[in-house]
RNA sequence: GCCCCCAUCGUCUAGAGGCCUAGGACGCCACCCUUUCAAGGUGGAGAUCAGGGGUUCGAAUCCCCUUGGGGGCACCA
């Protein structure tokens, strides 16, 4: 029995997409799952769209995300992986030439001559007919004299492919079978443009055929397109392999995920401090499920659990909401010494956005954690969260200064008050511990509720009504600039 | 327009004829915990299983139709 083969293939026309992503997890599970070998390959014929930087971004996101493919490319002075490179399609160009000659030697596909404006017109008589688009076929049967004069014209052909007639079965493993009508196509396609570069549906097979792909997990957007790769694959002798086509991911409108209506870059996610860990998680979840309750699960839970067939049909809802739950579960699982790494860019992205104005120490940082780390939705939340511990000059708006039930006289006495009682505790020492007591007693003493206190105090510190715990935050702020923040709140209250 | 796919709480889903007066999770609400915010705990609202016909003793589960939604139909991938 041979090994699984199969292959994520994206395009470097734009950033790692969702849906890219989705695809390549799934691929990278079922390869995992069963011990087969996962391809990476770059699908790079739409020259004038691809970029080398695109390219990057999606082998960095991949990466990012934990995948490792056991065949592709060369990357960064790193040579090719795997005994079918080049993985990257205009370097295999020979390849779809040879196998263009082929099928033109075997009559299986044929020049056409057609100007773009000429098929433009035709489709656009169709569609004002109320007909499904489709190629007239009116250079299948082309004498070589006719295609001499086209030539003499100066007219570079295009390649077809001739279709032919019957219906095409496919046997999805996650649709089950479905049957296409070959005259459903809309006519012999283009394989190869005028300008020799060769289109995706003929790279497509060519290259799984020749990289002998098992089976093709791809999104169901393809599905339509299967009977063409069908038919590819049968004219070039080879087997087609198994396909599983894919639900999609939709925007909340339920059409297609698309960046107009959606978050769709992976790389934004990272940048907004989603982990690894939560996106992979998230994604095996939208269109797959364990049929158990577990929902938090690794990677390696994901590959072990992971079945194709247990796939589902419909498209799913991309719901961020969720995705910042499980990111927020796998932030929680996250042991100090890799939140504190993981949190460093974070802080330097406040830094440089001039939001802080010096970086914690990772021992700092790590101190914090405590009380931080149940916090963070994302990571990038770190500099609304703390941020203030490491500005100089507080930015504070006075009306939050004064509690709700309180006005500003008693704010003064009570932040002058706790003033006080925290010079007090900081001649010995300093702990979140030793400041509560004195406080609360201050609060009991005066007859006002400590909450109101803690709230006065929390604002004089940190400029903000919502904070970790205030004592913690205290300790961590220091009790010299404890004390300097009181005294600047206390200075900017009316005077009475 | 033609072809194809799909259809369970707002969302992700469990469910493969009786275990379903439909389960879990996110979100939402309430309560508990509590100095704020989170986290955590408990409870709640939320789905006549798109609608209609069958099949069957029995249907969310099988079949058909309707409706709705989506995808595809490029010298894009």
């Amino acid at each position: 029995m041979t090994l699984d083969r199969v292959r994520i293939a994206p395009s470097p026309t734009g950033p790692l997409h969702i849906g890219t992503a989705r695809t390549a997890l799934f691929n990278f599970f079922h390869a995992r799952h069963t011990g087969g070998t996962f391809i990476l390959r770059l699908e790079d014929t739409d020259v004038a769209r691809s970029s080398i930087a695109y390219e990057k971004d999606i082998l960095d996101g991949l990466h990012w995300l934990g995948l490792r493919w056991d065949e592709g490319p060369e990357v960064a002075g790193e040579a090719a992986r795997g005994p079918h490179a080049p993985y990257r399609q205009m370097e295999r160009l020979p390849r779809y030439a040879a196998a263009a000659e082929r099928l033109i030697a075997d009559d299986m596909a044929y020049p056409c001559y057609c100007t773009t404006e000429e098929l433009d017109a035709e489709r656009k008589r169709l569609e004002a007919l109320k007909l499904p688009p489709r190629y007239s076929g009116r250079c299948a049967n082309l004498t070589p004299e006719q295609r001499a004069a086209f030539e003499g014209e100066g007219r570079r052909p295009a390649l077809r492919f001739r279709v032919g007639e019957g219906t095409v079965v496919i046997d999805d493993i996650v649709r089950g079978r479905v049957e296409i009508d070959v005259s459903n196509l809309g006519g012999d396609f283009v394989i190869v443009r005028a300008d020799g570069t060769p289109l995706y549906h003929f790279t497509v097979v060519v290259d799984d055929a020749e990289m002998e792909i098992t089976h093709v997990i791809r999104g169901e957007d393809h599905l339509s397109n299967t009977p063409k790769h069908i038919l590819l694959f049968r004219a070039l002798g080879h087997t087609p392999p198994a396909f599983a086509h894919l639900p999609l991911i939709l925007n909340a409108d339920r059409t297609k995920m698309s960046k107009r209506k959606s978050q769709t870059a992976i790389d934004d996610y990272r940048a907004e401090g989603f982990i690894p860990e939560a996106l992979v998680n998230y994604l095996a979840l939208l269109g797959w499920s364990t049929g158990s309750d577990d929902e938090v699960l690794s990677l390696d839970e994901l590959i072990e659990r992971f079945q194709l067939t247990e796939v589902n049909k419909a498209g799913a809802v991309f719901d961020r909401e969720r995705l910042e739950w499980l990111n927020g579960q796998w932030i929680r699982r996250l042991g100090p010494d890799d939140l504190v790494e993981r949190l460093r860019p974070f802080l330097e992205a406040e830094l440089a956005a001039g939001r802080i104005d010096r970086l914690p120490a990772d021992g700092e940082l790590k101190a914090l954690l405590p009380v931080v780390q149940e916090r963070l939705p994302r990571l990038g939340a770190i500099g609304d969260l703390v941020g203030f511990l490491w500005v100089e000059e507080l930015d504070i708006d006075p009306a939050l200064l004064i509690p709700k039930r309180w006005d500003a006289a008693t704010t003064v006495e009570a932040l002058r008050a706790a003033r006080e009682t925290i010079a007090e505790v900081g001649r010995v020492s300093y702990e979140a511990d030793e400041l509560e007591p004195p406080l609360r007693a201050l609060a009991e003493a005066r007859g006002w509720k400590a909450g109101d206190l803690f709230m006065a105090i929390r604002v004089a510190v940190t400029g903000r009504t919502a904070t970790p715990p205030l004592f913690d935050t205290l300790v961590a702020l220091g009790h010299d600039r404890t004390l300097a923040r009181l005294d600047r709140a206390i200075e900017a209250l009316p005077d009475e």
